[in-house]
Formats: structure tokens, sequence, C-alpha cells
DNA sequence: TTGATATATCGAAATATTTCGACATGTAAG
DNA sequence: CTTACATGTCGAAATATTTCGATATATCAA
């Protein structure tokens, strides 16, 4: 067993935290689902379809945003949200990863 | 763009929910990587080591076990809990499947 | 410059989660 | 049977998150 329960948690692991928050959420999972594959859409296309407040989509928004799982835009007047493939391939083969070596 | 925002949640993203939510709790994670590979832990090894009251490690446990990335089995008076490794491998395969295809 | 539009932020209320100690339950030992 | 021990559950308090409407900021159009 590994006592060390003050220990800093792994780089690995640190990185997904914000990332499982981020994506257990219904909303926001909601959210996560309303992207066609490579689609970019702004804060009003994803309150339009949301059962939620504009400034509560906002929150989520910025919730998706901070973890790195959407990333933004600004374009005159309106922001686009875009999902970080990338950053999510990387952390879950890093969790996959850390799973086969430590688990 | 996805509109249909009231539609039922994919079946791979409503397994992974649980998990993500259970995952995203620093107490959590640390109980998680208590564990070392194969290993099987009892409730007081693991309340031992945390900062926390057995009552609330009991909490947390629940909720892990309830996500299904921990199993346990009673032997005597003592409640064993382990890693469900292949749950975590099917969950982060079901994702980077998803992603592949959908995002 | 004024007005309209898109988004973000703020503060408060509603709701959910976390945390604890006390108590309940189940199991084995004496 | 009684006691001791391991764990689970309950209820209340503390804390965190979610939600909203109102207001602020930034951008463009007239």
């Amino acid at each position: 067993m590994n006592k060390d329960y003050s220990r800093a948690i792994p780089r690995a692991w640190q990185d997904m935290a914000a990332v499982f928050v981020a994506l257990g959420d219904e909303h926001r999972q909601r959210i996560m689902l309303s992207f066609e594959p490579g689609e970019r859409l702004n804060v009003g296309q994803i309150a339009e379809v949301s059962t939620l407040a504009r400034s509560t989509v906002s929150h989520h928004l910025k919730i998706l945003r901070e973890a790195g799982v959407l990333e933004s835009e600004k374009i005159g007047k309106e922001v686009y949200f875009w999902v970080n493939k990338s950053l999510l391939r990387e952390v879950f083969s890093n969790v996959a990863d850390y799973l086969e070596k430590n688990a």
C-alpha cells in the first residue's frame, strides 16, 4: 500500500481532475455532445438549445474551457467554442497508461 | 450542430458520468492512488492513511464502488476493496473511440 | 455618438456535496 | 450470551456548486 497520503498527486492525475469534474456534469455533457465533428459553436447557439439561462450556460462553458476540454476564440461580438480533441486524447491515453503500469 | 438537447445521453457517456464524478474529487483520487498494483485494502487501512474521519472515508468508498471503479468483498468483519481495472479500461477506451468517431 | 447585440461577471438564493460524531448492524472471540 | 471490533448509516452543520436576473463590457452598425 502506498501510505503517503499527503504526497503530490501525479501530474497525469492532476491534469485529469479538472477534466473529470468538467465531464461529470450532465449539462456539461450535453454541451459537449451538441458539437458535430470539428464544429465550432458560439455561446448563443449553445444557449439556444439548452434548458438553462444564458448566464448559466456561460458558467458551464467557463468550467469546460478552464478544464481544457473546450477551446474558444472571440470573433467580432461572438465567442466560438470547439472541442479540444488533442487534450482529451492525451488525458485519456495518460490514464490508460497509468492504469496499466500502476494499478 | 446536434440540437436535440433533451435526447438520451449515449450509453458510453452515461456510464462514464459516475466515473468522472468519482475521480474528480481529490480525496477519492488519493484513495485510488493508495492501491499498489493488484492490491486489496480494507476500510481500516484506507482510513488510517487518510486525513478524513472513518465515516467520511466510508462515504467516498461508496461513491467509488457505485461508480464501478472499485470493487469490494466482505471477508469476516472486514470489507476489502480493489481497483476495477477492466471497467476503467473499458470506460477510457469507450471515450477514446467516441472521440475519434464523433468529435 | 448612440443604440443594439453578444457575452461575461456579480451577488443572492436554491440545491447538492462533504464532513463529522453518534448510533446501528454484522461478525468473531471469549 | 456478552463483548469487542469493523464497517455502514443517519442527521446535522459546514462548504461548494448551480442557477438566475441584473448589470457590466466589448463590438459593431446606424
